[in-house]
DNA sequence: GTGAAAGCGCTAACAT
DNA sequence: ATGTTAGCGCTTTCAC
C-alpha cells in the first residue's frame, strides 16, 4: 500500500542509509545523489513512516489531548486553538474525551502514555485532588492543564475567583442585592469552587449575604419546578443570577422564559465562559468571558516550552486575563423598586 | 521512562516471547508462569507499546478524523459521537482540522496516511470534485465521509435535498410566498448545493419563484448593510429565510434584531443542523435537524464494517432521517397581509 | 560521500 | 510450554 525506504533505496540505487540522510540531513549527501533520491521519492510517492522514527525513540510527534466533552463549546474552542498550532508545528493530536468520568480519565491517560505521546494537554475535574497527576510527574510525563485553576500544577486558565468576583460585582453595581449563583451538578470542580468563592467575596465586600449555590441539572430539558420556584417566588427571590457557565445560563434563561419571566426585566443573568454562540442569543448573554481559543494556544505553547526544556518552574499556573462581555441580560435595579420597564412578550 | 517487554522478561525470568504470549494469548502459557509474568508487569508498571505492534504491521488501532472546524458545533457533536464509540472499541483517534482549506486537507490526509491509520472519517467541502478521494480508493485506504452528501462515495448524511425541501415546504405551508435561501460563502459545498436544489424544488412545486441564494459572510460580526437592505426593503422583500445552517441563522437573527426587526413577526427564520445550542435561543430556532451525534456514530460503525471486510458495496451513501425541529422563529402569514402582531422591543 | 549493521519494542514462525 | 530468531521502517554509529 505504501512504499518503504527500502524501495526508494533500490529504485535510486543507493543504500537506505543514504536515503535516510537525503531526507534528514540533505547537506551531507552529494548533489547528484540527492537529486536521484529525490526523484525516486517523488515517483514512488514515498512518505517516511513516523512509526519507524517513533520506534527508534527520537520523537513521536504525538501530543495527547484529554477533554471532558465536546458538547460544551468551551472545550471545542480550546481544542481548535490547540489544533491550529499543532499542525503548523508538525505535531499530531490524539484526542480522548472523558465525560468527567474518573475511569475514563484513567483509561485515557494510560492509552495516551502507551502511545508514547510527548506530552499531554488536559482538563480534569479537580486538579487538586486528582490522583493521576502525581503519577504523571513521577514518570516524567510532561503535561499542562487547561481551565483547571490551581497553583500546584502547570496550568493555563483565568483567575476564576477574581473573574467571578468581577462579574458579581458588576451585578451589584447594577443595583442587585439578592444575587444567587447557579452551578451545574459539578460542584466538585476546582473552577466551580473558586467561582463560588469569588461570588461570596463580592457579596460580602458589598455587605451582602452570599447564599448557597443553586444546583441545576445540566442536561434537563426543563428547569425543575423546585428550582423555578426558588428563583421566582417569595420576597427574597434573587433579582440576578450568576451562572457558573454559559450553557447553564442558556438553559436557565430558556426555563425562565417558558415560565413567562423576562430577562433581564424580571431577572438578570450573567454567564461564564464567553461562548461565541451565547453572544448570538437575544438578548446577547452577558458573560465573564474566558479566552478559550487563546487558552488552548497558550497551553500548547507552554507544553512545547516544557518539552524543549525551557522550564518555567517558578510560576506553575498561567493566568490569562478575563473580560466582562457586556450583553443585554443584565438589567439595572434602581434602589429597592422593581424595574418599571414593560416586560417583553415571551415565546 | 517506561519499561519494555525485555525488562519484564528479565524480571520474571522468562523470554520476551513468553511475556508476549502471556499478554496476547494467556491461555497458551503455564499458570504459574503467567502469574509470575503478571506480577512482573504489575510491579514494573509495564504497558506494551503500541508502536512495536504497529510497526510489526498488525493493526495500528488508529483512526484518522479530518474535520473542517470545531467552531461549528455540528462537527463537535459528530466528533463526540465518534469518540464515544472509538474509545469503547479500543481505537484511538487522530484529529486534524482543515478550515475548509485544500492545502490543509492534503496535508492532513498525508499525515494521517503516514501514521498508518486504519481508516479515515472525514468531512470535505465537495465530495464530488475532491481530488484526493480517488487516490485514497486507489491506495486501498478505507474511509467514510460524514455530512457529505454524494451517491458516489461511502458517506453518512441526511438527504440534504429532501431535508431542505421539507423545511421550505413548511415555510410555504405557513403562508410564506417570498422565501429566500441564505448561504455562507461556502456555496461550493455539496450540501449547500443540494440544499439549494431542495429549496428551489419546494418553491417551484408550490408555484413560487425561487430566487438566487443570498451569500452572507459567516464570520462578520454584523450583517452587511447591502444584505440587510435586501432582506428588509421593497415590496418583494422576503418574509421568510431558509438559512443553510444554524450558525448562519443565528448571525442573521442577531443582525435583524439589531436593525430592530422582529423574528418571527417581521421575518421568519428556518435553520439547518438542529444544533443543541440553537434550541436554547429565544425564540428557539426552528431548524431542519440532522442527527449529528448519530451521524458520527453511524460513520464509525460503517468504517468498522468496512475494515472488518463487511463490504456494503451496494449502497454507498447512508441516509439518516432528518427531523423538522419546531421552534418559534416561524410565523404564520395569513394570505397577503403582513402580520398584525406588534413588534417586540429589540435590544 | 556512502554503505553495512545494529537496534528501537514487539509479534510470529519455527525450534526445542 | 517455552525459547530463538527474524523482521516490521527507520536512524545512527562506525567503517570504508
Amino acid at each position: 500500500m505504501k512504499h518503504t525506504i527500502k524501495d526508494v533505496a533500490a529504485y535510486a540505487g543507493f543504500s537506505i542509509a543514504t536515503v535516510s540522510r537525503a531526507i534528514n540531513a540533505p547537506h551531507t549527501v552529494n548533489r547528484v545523489t540527492l537529486a536521484k533520491i529525490r526523484e525516486a521519492i517523488e515517483t514512488l510517492q514515498f512518505r517516511p513512516s513516523p512509526l519507524g522514527r517513533q520506534l527508534r525513540g527520537e520523537r513521536t510527534g504525538l501530543i495527547g489531548v484529554m477533554l471532558p466533552t465536546l458538547a460544551n463549546p468551551v472545550f471545542a474552542e480550546c481544542l481548535q486553538g490547540i489544533d491550529d498550532l499543532a499542525s503548523g508545528e508538525g505535531y499530531r493530536l490524539m484526542l480522548m474525551t472523558t465525560q468527567y468520568d474518573a475511569a475514563r480519565e484513567r483509561h485515557a491517560i494510560e492509552t495516551l502514555l502507551a502511545q508514547r505521546v510527548e506530552g499531554l494537554i488536559m482538563t480534569v475535574a479537580d486538579a487538586n485532588t486528582h490522583p493521576l497527576l502525581d503519577d504523571l510527574e513521577r514518570e516524567g510525563m510532561l503535561y499542562v492543564l487547561m481551565h483547571n485553576d490551581t497553583a500546584r500544577r502547570p496550568s493555563v486558565s483565568v483567575d476564576n475567583r477574581r473573574a467571578a468576583f468581577d462579574g458579581v460585582r458588576t451585578l451589584i453595581e447594577h443595583g442587585h442585592r439578592r444575587v444567587t449563583m447557579v452551578a451545574g451538578t459539578l460542584a466538585e470542580s476546582d473552577r466551580a469552587q473558586l467561582r463560588y468563592r469569588g461570588y461570596a467575596e463580592a457579596m460580602q465586600q458589598a455587605g451582602l449575604e452570599p447564599v448557597p449555590a443553586l444546583e441545576v441539572d445540566f442536561n434537563a430539558d426543563e428547569l425543575a419546578p423546585s428550582v423555578l420556584a426558588h428563583l421566582t417566588s417569595g420576597p427574597k427571590r434573587p433579582t440576578a443570577l450568576f451562572c457558573s457557565n454559559d450553557l447553564l445560563a442558556m438553559v436557565v434563561m430558556r426555563g425562565l422564559r417558558r415560565a413567562r419571566y423576562s430577562v433581564p426585566d424580571d431577572m438578570s443573568i450573567l454567564g461564564f465562559d464567553g461562548l461565541a454562540v451565547s453572544e448570538l442569543l437575544s438578548p446577547p448573554l452577558a458573560s465573564v468571558a474566558t479566552p478559550n481559543r487563546e487558552i488552548g494556544c497558550s497551553a500548547w505553547r507552554r507544553l512545547m516550552a516544557r518539552i524543549a526544556g525551557a522550564d518555567d518552574g517558578e510560576s506553575l499556573s498561567f493566568r490569562l486575563p478575563h473580560t466582562l462581555r457586556q450583553g443585554a441580560t443584565i438589567g439595572a435595579l434602581s434602589g429597592a423598586a422593581d424595574p418599571a420597564l414593560p416586560s417583553q412578550p415571551v415565546v
